[in-house]
DNA sequence: GTCTATATCGGGATAGAC
DNA sequence: GTCTATCCCGATATAGAC
């Protein structure tokens, strides 16, 4: 009994970030959610009692899953372009499996910013100390130049927008090709990585940014 | 008569545009469209038969708004540093003042491209030939490395970031302070320019690529 | 052209049987 | 826990008076 019931909150879960994440919280239906989980309407109300309840749960699932990949990258002990190689990968990896995504979050973050600043506050890290802590990342020549903030700015603008875009980038000159476009998108990984490396210059490879070293 | 039905049919036109862009299709409401514009709900179907068409009204307006920009610097006579500062001010300065239209924008060819795609087949213009167009603009050492792809992905990456993600990043790095957040975004501008034409080299300013001269 | 009143319907939510 | 049946409201759309 015990079991059925974890197997269909699954069910329904999974689901329900499948079309939330598609259509948005106005867009999308509950009755959608149930034929793809395979249960009845009703039982959406069963577990979670109403349609907002619903995408709450899916919406802090999302952000959980997104924001602390970048924080643990910037925590870590990696060189500047180390990081930036795990960063650029890492969400041009999940991007890749969840087209939709990028689209869905930045559209629900701006229908609902005081659930994600609600989130944001509850989170112990600060986000000040993750910039800083990236500054020092930086080898001396260009964090005189680069506010942390124009940096990250640089390096999601540049890995995100190929995702985001997706839709029209697609048709305007890869012929609307699913395929043609996720080659473009892989190898994309790749120039960025290097030509990230190129600007930063390589030289910081054998630094260690800590003092204990 | 007839101006009091063009002035009224303008202030639908201009309520319909502010509703779906900050809700988006699914989210806006008629009501609210109505309310804005100062008239009856009935009214709004009197001029446009439907929401769908209302929504298609607007959305075309919105595209015609921000592509042929892109297009039209492209193609206009200018080096590429002089074509990348165009291009970085014109987008900062419209989502500057058009802050929730890069969230509805990427929000609806997500949810319609075939619209989208309808609408670019109707254009004159053909994309690849602007591909082509700008790697001619590109200094010799670069463009064997960038696909323009690449760098128009740049490009528009980096200057369109921090306003689609303007709820988020306000609010972890600038206090969630608007007018903080207006200053980083002009301060960028100038950020961009002179960082990209440091990548490019300033050395293509005196040349012309046109055989022409 | 613009309004009031109303029809119609989709979709979220609840009651209750099993 | 899961289903069927039903409620009920909100929202688009239409009819018709002025």
């Amino acid at each position: 009994m015990n079991e059925l019931k974890i197997e269909t909150e699954q069910k329904i879960i999974k689901a329900a970030r499948e079309v939330f994440i598609e259509k948005g919280l106005q867009g999308a239906r509950m009755q959608e959610i149930a034929d793809k989980a395979g249960i009845n309407k009703s039982l959406l109300h069963y577990y979670y009692r109403s349609k907002d309840k619903m995408f709450d749960a899916v919406f802090q699932d999302i952000i959980k899953e997104l924001l602390p990949a970048f924080s643990k990258m910037v925590n870590a002990e990696m060189t500047i372009t180390e990081l930036l190689e795990s960063f650029v990968k890492f969400y041009n990896e999940f991007f890749q499996k969840n087209p939709y995504l990028p689209q869905f979050f930045f559209h629900e973050i701006w229908q609902h910013p005081d659930k994600l600043a609600d989130f944001i506050k509850s989170q112990p890290v600060n986000p000040k100390d993750l910039a800083d802590k990236m500054k020092t990342k930086l080898p001396p020549l260009i964090e005189s130049e680069y506010l942390p903030q124009h940096m990250i700015a640089n390096v999601l603008g540049m890995t995100l927008f190929p995702h985001i875009a997706r839709p029209l980038f697609q048709r305007l000159f890869f012929n609307n090709s699913k395929e043609e476009y996720n080659l473009f998108l892989s190898e994309r990984t790749n120039f960025l990585v290097t030509m990230m490396s190129g600007v930063i210059g390589d030289d910081d490879m054998n630094e260690n940014p800590n003092d204990d070293f």
